[in-house]
DNA sequence: GCCTCCGGTTACGTTGAAGTACCTGGTTAC
DNA sequence: GTAACCAGGTACTTCAACGTAACCGGAGGC
C-alpha cells in the first residue's frame, strides 16, 4: 500500500519513468539468458549507439537492476548481468516485448484505417 | 514468428515506441474499470496537462487501443474506453505499473547507495 | 450580463534524451 | 609499424516531447 503512480508526488513515478526509458526494455530483455559484454549488447540491440547504451547501463546499475563486472583484463573484459531485482523486472518487461511483437498487425491495420480517413470517422452516439 | 524488437527495421519497434510513450501506461491503467470522460482522466492521472492528454488519446485512438465516443451533448460529453486490443495491452501494462509501485524501496535504496559513493564502488572480479 | 461547465485548441518556449562524429589506451597479432 | 580488439569518453547538435498560458463555443443558471 501507499504507492500509487497516479499521484504526482509518488516516488513510483520516478521508477516508472526509469523503466519506461527508451532502451531499458531492450537491455533487460537482451540480458534474460545471462550476462553479456558491452559489444555483445551493442550487437544484440540493433540501433543503439555506444553512448546511449553506456548511459542506460549506468542508470540501471545505479538503480540496482544490473551489475557491472570488470575482469580487469586487456583488452577490456566487462560483463553486464541482471540482479535479482532486474530479473524480477524482466517478467513484466518481457510481457511488454511479447505484446509488441504479437500485435504488430492489429496496430498497423488500425493505423492505416485511421490514416486513410482524411476526416477521421470517430464514433458518435 | 518474424517480429523481433531487437531488429532495427522491425515494425514492432514502432509499436514498442508508442506503448512506451510517457503517458500511455497511465491512460491504459486509468481506463481499466471502464470508460471515462476527459476531465475524469485529467483528474485521475495527476500531472497530465490537457494538451498532452489529448495528444496521447489521439495516438492511442489511431492505434486502435481506445475508442472515443461523442454523445454530442451540450456541455460536451465524450467518453474514452479501451478496445479489446487496449484491454489486452492492459495486462502487461498493469504488471509494469504494479512492479513500479511495489519496488520503490529497493530502487530508492539502490540509488542512495550509488549516490553515496562519490567514487562508485563497482564490482571487480 | 456574466459566469460555469466540458472538451478541447493554439501559439509559444523549454529541455532532456538521443544521435553524430571522433578520440583514447594498452595489448596482442600480423 | 600498424592494425585490430574492447570498452568506453567527449564535444557538439538536433529534435520531439513536454510544459505554460491563454483562448474558444454554446447551453444553462444566478
Amino acid at each position: 500500500m501507499g504507492y500509487n503512480v497516479m499521484s504526482v508526488t509518488c516516488p513510483s513515478r520516478l521508477v516508472l519513468h526509469r523503466i519506461g526509458a527508451r532502451w531499458t526494455v531492450f537491455v533487460v530483455n537482451a540480458l534474460e539468458d545471462g550476462p553479456l559484454r558491452f559489444t555483445a549488447l551493442v550487437a544484440r540491440i540493433q540501433g543503439v549507439t555506444p553512448k546511449v547504451l553506456t548511459e542506460t547501463l549506468r542508470s540501471m546499475e545505479e538503480d540496482g537492476l544490473l551489475t557491472r563486472v570488470d575482469y580487469g583484463e586487456q583488452p577490456p573484459h566487462v560483463e553486464y548481468g541482471l540482479t535479482d531485482l532486474g530479473r524480477s523486472l524482466l517478467v513484466p518487461l518481457r510481457a511488454v516485448r511479447e505484446w509488441a511483437e504479437s500485435h504488430v498487425p492489429e496496430i498497423l491495420e488500425a493505423r492505416e484505417r485511421a490514416g486513410a480517413d482524411p476526416q477521421p470517422t470517430r464514433q458518435r452516439a
